[in-house]
DNA sequence: ACCGCCGGGTGCC
DNA sequence: ACCGCCGGGTGCC
C-alpha cells in the first residue's frame, strides 16, 4: 500500500508541467537567452553533434508512458528526486513518463545537463515492449567549445561517446526497416545537405503554392452584406473546413486502433486533437479582415451561421434589396454570387449537422427542411429559446434552425449530454466517416464569442470593416475591450459576438483574474499574428494562455526572419507535438537550419496543412485575384546648395575621421551609438539644417556627471530620432522604453534591467562588455519631447530638399488638382519644418505620426480619406507611424523625403496607398541627395535586402559584422 | 527478471 | 566457514 501511494506521488511529480517547467527554469532562462543573443556565439541552432551513446531506460513497469519503435523520447533532469539527485527521467512526446535512465549513466548525464554542456536527446529503437528495461540511443548536442568537456566528462565516468561520423547513419540503417528510420533520418541522413542558396529559396517559397484551395468556394451567410470575391469565398470555404472537418493533423495517421505520428513515431489510443484553425497568410489587401468577418457570421456551431438579431427595415430601398428573402435562401444566395455556387452553400449543411448529442431538445427534421423544436427540458432551454425567439421574430424555417441552434447553444453543456435526440425524417444513413463528419461532441456549444486581438493601429480598421460588411439590418454585438473603462465582466464579454482587443491590453490583463483568460472563446483570432514571435515576450505568453475552441492567425508575413518565427504560431495553434519547443527544435528547426532535406520537407508539409496564402499576383482560375493599378517608383536626385554642401562636407570629414579611428581600433561596436549619431547628422544635413539639434559632438571626457548625462541624452535622442529602427541587442526587437548606458548603448529598459539583475555586480554591457549599473541607465526626459516641438518656429529657412518637394507639388497641382499625396519622412521634425511652406502655398494637409493617440489617428485618417472637396490634399506621415494595416488609398502619390535603412519599411509605407481600393496609378518619388550618405544608403539597401532575405542562419555575429561593413560603406572608408 | 544482486542458512559425500 | 554453495526474496530513480 505504502509503495503504491508513493509511486502515485512520484508519477504526479514527474507529470506536472514537465516540459514547460524545464524550459522556463532551465534551457530557456533569460540569462541564457541573453547569452545566445548578445554574445557573439552561434545561437542554440548552431549546436553540433558530439556523439551517440547507448543507454538503458529502467523502471518501465512503474509508469504508464509507452513508446514505439523509433520514437523520440525526452530526457528530463529531476534534481529533486528523493532517491537520486542525479535522476534523469525519460518521457514520451505527450510528456508521460516512461522510466528513468539507469543510475550510473544518469550521474554522468546529470553533470553534462546541469552545466548546460550539452543537450541530450533520446530515440528508442527496440525493446519498447519490455517490461522492465529497454535500450535508448542517446545523442549529445551542444556548442563546439563544449564538445571535449562533454566527451571527457562522460569518458571519466566510463561512458565512451561514439563520435564516428558514420555512427548516425549506422543507426539509421539498423532501424531502416522500422518506422524509427524517419525519426532519425531527419537528423543527419544519407542525403547531401542543402546549400545555403537552396535553403534560402526553399524558405522564400515556403509559403508559396498554398493557394490552391481544394475546398472550392463557399458563400457567406446572409448577414454578410458585402459580396465576397472568388478568392475570398475560397478562403471562407477553407476556413470553415478547417473549423468543421476533423481531418487528422499533419503527420498523423490511423494504424489499426491507434493514431500514429509518422514524424515522431509517437502513437496514442485517443485521436489527436485536431487543429481547428490555421494561418490565413494572404497578402495584405486581399481581404483577410472581410473573410474573417464572413467566417464569424457564417460558421457558428455545427457549420451553421451565427444566429443574429435582425431588424425589419423595409423603408430603405437599398436595405430592402439586400434583405434576405422570405422563406427562401436560394434567392439570397443568387444575389450574393453569380459565380458557380458549390454544393456547400451556407444553409444546406445546417440540416445535416443539426443532430448533435449534446442538445437537450428533441428535434424533428423532415425532408422539406422544416424543423420543429420540441423543448423537452423546460428549465434549461426555455430561457434560451425565449430569448432566441425574441431575437428573430420571423417564422421562416431557416430562422427556426437558427433558433434551435441558439437554444442549444444556451442550454447545451457538458451536464446535459445524457439527453437523447430523435430524428424522424430522412437520415442519410450513418454518414459519420471520420474524415468529413462534424464531431463536435467535445465542444462547449455555449461558446459564442470570437476574440480578435490586434495591434492598436488596426482596431479602427476592424470596427470600420465590421460596420461596412455586416448587413445594416443585422445586430452583431461587438465590444471593444480597450481603455481603462473597459467592462471586465466575463458574463458580459462571453455574451458578445465579437470582442476586440489589443495585444498590449491582453498582455497587461494577463495574470490572475484576467477576464480574457477566463473565458472559453469560440474562436480567437490573432490579427497581424507575426507580431508575437518572441516566445519569451509577455505578449506571447498571454496569447498562449487563452482558451479557445478555434484559433486563427492572420498575417501577411508569417515569417519575419527565420524558421524560428513559426514556432510561436504553431504553439498558438497547439499543433502537437510541436507546441513543445523540444520537439519543434528536434524535428523541424535544427534539421532545417542544418540543411536537412527531410526536415525541410516536413516543415513544408506542416506549413501547407495549416496555411492558406495568396499573394497579390496569385491567380484564381487563371485570373488575378485582384487587379491593382500600376505603381511607378522614381528617384529624384537633389543637389545641395553651395552652403549646404560646405556644411555637409565639414560634418562628413569630421565624422569620417572619428569612425576611421574606431575602425582602426576595432571599437566600432563599442562606439556604435556615436557612429550612428554621426550618420544621423549627415542624414539630417541632407534634409534640412534645422534638424541638427544642438549637440555636443563628442562623448569624450565629460567633466561632470551632469554633463555626461546631458551628452548621453543627446545621443539617445539622435539614435531614437534616426528612424533606423534600432534594435535592442538583448531582445532583438525594436527598442521599447529606451535607456542608454554610460558606454552609450541603447537597450530596452526591461531587457537591460534583467541583465543587471541576473548578473548583479558583474553585469556588463552585452555590446561592449563595459561595466554597467542599474543607477547609471539614462532615459529620455519627458519634458524634452514637448520642448522639441517649439524650438525652431521663429525664423524659418528652406533647404534643397524642401525646394524639391515644393517644386513637385506646385507642378502637380497645376496638372491635376485632385491628386492626394503622402509626404513621408523618418524625422518628425522635418515634417514640422515642411508645414510652413505647405501652408504658405495654400496646401491643406493633415499629419500622422507616432505620438498621436489612436483617436486622433482615426480622425486624421478619416479626414484624409474623405472625398469631400475641402478634404486635405496632403498627409505628412512619419515613416514608422501606424505600422501595417493603414489604409490611405485616397493618396496616389508618395514622396519619400529620406531613405530608410530598411527598404521594407518604405515598401510598407507605399503599400498603404498601393492596395486594394486604389483606383489611380500610384507614383512614388524618392528624394536622394546627390553625393551623400543617402546615396550610399540606397546602395546598401539593395545589399541589405539580400542579407535580410538570407536571414536564415545568419547569426548575430554576421549581422553585426555586416553592420560594421555597412558603416564603412556609408562613410566611404 | 527464464536475470543479477543481496543476505541468511548452511556446511564432506 | 574470516569460505563457497544453495535457494528465497526481491527489483528504477
Amino acid at each position: 500500500m505504502f509503495s503504491s501511494r508513493w509511486r502515485f506521488g512520484l508519477d504526479r511529480y514527474s507529470e506536472v508541467d514537465l516540459f514547460t517547467d524545464r524550459y522556463e527554469a532551465d534551457v530557456e532562462t533569460l540569462s541564457q537567452a541573453i547569452r545566445a543573443a548578445a554574445s557573439e556565439e552561434p545561437d542554440a541552432d548552431g549546436s553540433v553533434l558530439f556523439g551517440h551513446l547507448k543507454g538503458t531506460v529502467v523502471g518501465l513497469r512503474y509508469y504508464t508512458g509507452v513508446v514505439n519503435q523509433g520514437e523520440m523520447v525526452g530526457l528530463v533532469r529531476q534534481p529533486e528526486n528523493p532517491y537520486d539527485r542525479n535522476a534523469v527521467m525519460v518521457a514520451n512526446i505527450y510528456g508521460n513518463q516512461v522510466g528513468h535512465i539507469k543510475r550510473e549513466l544518469a550521474a554522468a548525464m546529470a553533470h553534462v545537463m546541469d552545466n548546460n554542456l550539452a543537450k541530450v536527446e533520446g530515440v528508442v529503437h527496440s525493446g519498447t515492449k519490455n517490461t522492465f528495461t529497454m535500450p535508448v540511443m542517446l545523442s549529445f548536442w551542444g556548442k563546439e567549445e563544449n564538445k571535449n568537456a562533454v566527451i571527457e566528462g562522460m569518458a571519466r565516468r566510463g561512458y565512451k561517446l561514439n563520435t564516428g561520423g558514420s555512427s548516425a547513419t549506422g543507426i539509421n540503417q539498423k532501424s531502416s526497416n522500422s518506422q524509427g528510420a524517419r525519426a532519425m533520418s531527419s537528423k543527419k541522413g544519407l542525403t547531401i545537405p542543402l546549400t545555403a542558396q537552396e535553403l534560402k529559396n526553399a524558405f522564400d517559397n515556403l509559403f508559396d503554392g498554398l493557394m490552391e484551395s481544394k475546398d472550392g468556394e463557399k458563400e457567406a451567410a446572409k448577414s454578410v452584406g458585402t459580396p465576397l470575391l472568388p478568392h475570398q469565398k475560397q478562403a471562407l470555404s477553407w476556413m470553415c473546413a478547417r473549423e468543421n472537418k476533423s481531418v487528422l493533423p499533419p503527420f498523423w495517421e490511423k494504424r489499426g486502433e491507434l493514431y500514429y505520428n509518422s514524424l515522431t513515431c509517437f502513437s496514442a489510443k485517443e485521436i489527436p486533437e485536431r487543429i481547428r484553425g490555421g494561418i490565413l497568410a494572404d497578402d495584405m489587401g486581399l481581404g483577410k479582415t472581410l473573410t474573417t468577418i464572413a467566417l464569424i457570421l457564417t460558421n457558428f456551431h455545427n457549420g451553421k451561421p451565427l444566429p443574429v438579431e435582425t431588424f425589419e427595415e423595409r423603408s430603405s430601398p437599398i436595405k430592402a434589396k439586400t434583405k434576405p428573402q422570405e422563406g427562401s435562401s436560394a434567392g439570397d444566395r443568387a444575389e450574393v454570387s453569380n459565380a458557380a455556387a458549390g454544393p456547400q452553400c451556407s444553409d444546406i449543411p445546417q440540416v445535416e449537422v443539426i443532430c448533435v448529442n449534446t442538445t437537450d431538445v428533441e428535434e424533428i427534421v423532415d425532408s422539406a427542411d422544416v424543423v420543429e423544436i420540441v423543448d423537452k427540458s423546460d428549465n434549461s432551454t426555455s430561457k434560451g429559446k425565449k430569448k432566441a425567439n425574441k431575437r428573430k421574430p420571423s417564422k421562416e424555417a431557416p430562422v427556426m434552425l437558427e433558433d434551435l441552434d441558439f437554444a442549444a447553444a444556451l442550454g447545451g453543456s457538458a451536464a446535459d449530454t445524457g439527453l437523447k435526440k430523435k430524428k424522424t425524417a430522412k437520415k442519410p444513413g450513418p454518414t459519420l466517416s471520420v474524415e468529413s463528419s462534424v464531431t463536435e461532441s467535445a465542444d462547449d456549444l455555449s461558446a459564442r464569442t470570437t476574440l480578435i486581438i490586434c495591434p492598436l493601429s488596426v482596431i479602427s480598421n476592424w470596427l470600420h470593416q465590421l460596420e461596412q460588411h455586416v448587413r445594416a439590418n443585422v445586430k452583431l454585438n461587438v465590444y471593444l475591450y480597450y481603455g481603462s473603462e473597459r467592462n471586465r465582466s466575463k458574463a458580459f464579454l462571453s455574451s458578445q459576438d465579437v470582442v476586440i482587443t489589443t495585444y498590449n491590453v491582453l498582455s497587461a490583463d494577463s495574470g490572475n483574474k484576467s477576464p480574457l483568460h477566463g473565458i472559453n472563446w469560440l474562436r480567437v483570432v490573432l490579427d497581424e499574428g507575426h507580431v508575437v514571435r518572441n516566445p519569451n515576450a509577455q505578449m506571447s505568453k498571454a496569447v498562449l494562455g487563452l482558451k479557445a475552441q478555434r484559433r486563427w492567425i492572420l498575417s501577411g508575413t508569417p515569417i519575419q526572419n527565420s524558421v524560428k518565427d513559426l514556432w510561436m504560431l504553431l504553439a498558438f495553434l497547439r499543433l502537437k507535438p510541436f507546441d513543445v519547443r523540444e520537439w519543434w527544435n528536434r524535428v523541424i528547426q535544427r534539421p532545417v537550419t542544418q540543411g536537412d532535406r527531410a526536415g525541410l520537407q516536413n516543415l513544408q508539409t506542416l506549413v501547407k496543412c495549416i496555411t492558406l496564402r495568396r499573394t497579390k499576383s496569385s491567380k484564381v482560375n487563371g485570373r488575378p485575384l485582384v487587379s491593382l493599378p500600376e505603381k511607378a517608383v522614381c528617384v529624384e536626385q537633389v543637389e545641395l546648395s553651395q552652403t549646404e554642401r560646405e556644411e555637409y562636407e565639414l560634418a562628413r570629414n569630421e565624422g569620417k575621421n572619428t569612425i576611421r579611428k574606431y575602425v582602426a581600433e576595432g571599437t566600432v561596436l563599442r562606439n556604435y551609438a556615436d557612429v550612428l549619431a554621426i550618420l544621423m547628422r549627415l542624414r539630417q544635413h541632407c534634409c534640412h539644417p534645422d534638424l541638427l539639434a544642438k549637440t555636443s559632438s563628442d562623448l569624450g571626457a565629460a567633466a561632470t556627471p551632469a554633463e555626461l548625462r546631458e551628452r548621453l541624452i543627446d545621443k539617445l535622442r539622435l539614435v531614437l530620432a534616426s528612424g533606423s529602427d534600432e534594435e535592442c541587442s538583448v531582445c532583438l526587437e525594436s527598442v521599447h522604453l529606451p535607456v542608454i548606458t554610460h558606454c552609450a548603448h541603447v537597450y530596452c529598459r526591461p531587457c537591460i534591467a534583467q541583465v543587471i539583475n541576473t548578473e548583479q555586480e558583474t553585469a556588463r554591457c552585452p555590446l561592449c562588455r563595459s561595466e554597467i549599473k542599474a543607477n547609471e541607465l539614462v532615459e529620455f526626459p519627458q519634458e524634452e519631447m514637448e520642448e522639441e516641438k517649439s524650438t525652431n518656429s521663429d525664423k524659418w529657412r528652406t533647404s534643397s530638399k524642401v525646394q524639391a518637394l515644393m517644386g513637385n507639388l506646385l507642378r502637380l497641382r497645376c496638372e491635376d488638382s485632385s491628386i492626394k499625396y503622402l509626404v513621408v519622412s523618418q524625422f518628425t521634425r522635418f515634417l514640422s519644418i515642411l508645414e510652413a511652406p505647405l501652408r504658405e502655398h495654400g496646401f491643406s494637409f493633415v499629419r500622422l505620426d507616432g505620438t498621436m493617440s489612436q483617436k486622433k489617428r482615426t480622425q486624421v485618417i478619416q479626414e484624409f480619406q474623405s472625398s469631400a472637396a475641402d478634404s486635405p490634399a496632403i498627409m505628412l506621415l512619419s515613416l514608422k507611424a501606424g505600422g501595417v494595416g493603414l489604409n490611405l488609398t485616397a493618396a496616389s502619390h508618395v514622396f519619400l523625403m529620406d531613405p530608410a535603412w530598411n527598404p521594407a519599411t518604405e515598401e510598407q509605407c507605399i503599400d498603404r496607398c498601393h492596395r486594394l481600393g486604389q483606383t489611380r496609378k500610384v507614383v512614388v518619388t524618392k528624394f536622394i541627395v546627390k553625393d551623400s550618405v543617402e546615396e550610399n544608403m540606397v546602395k546598401i539597401q539593395r545589399q541589405k535586402q539580400d542579407l535580410v532575405e538570407k536571414a536564415f542562419g545568419s547569426s548575430n555575429t554576421e549581422r553585426k559584422t555586416s553592420r560594421i561593413d555597412d558603416i564603412k560603406a556609408l562613410m566611404e572608408l
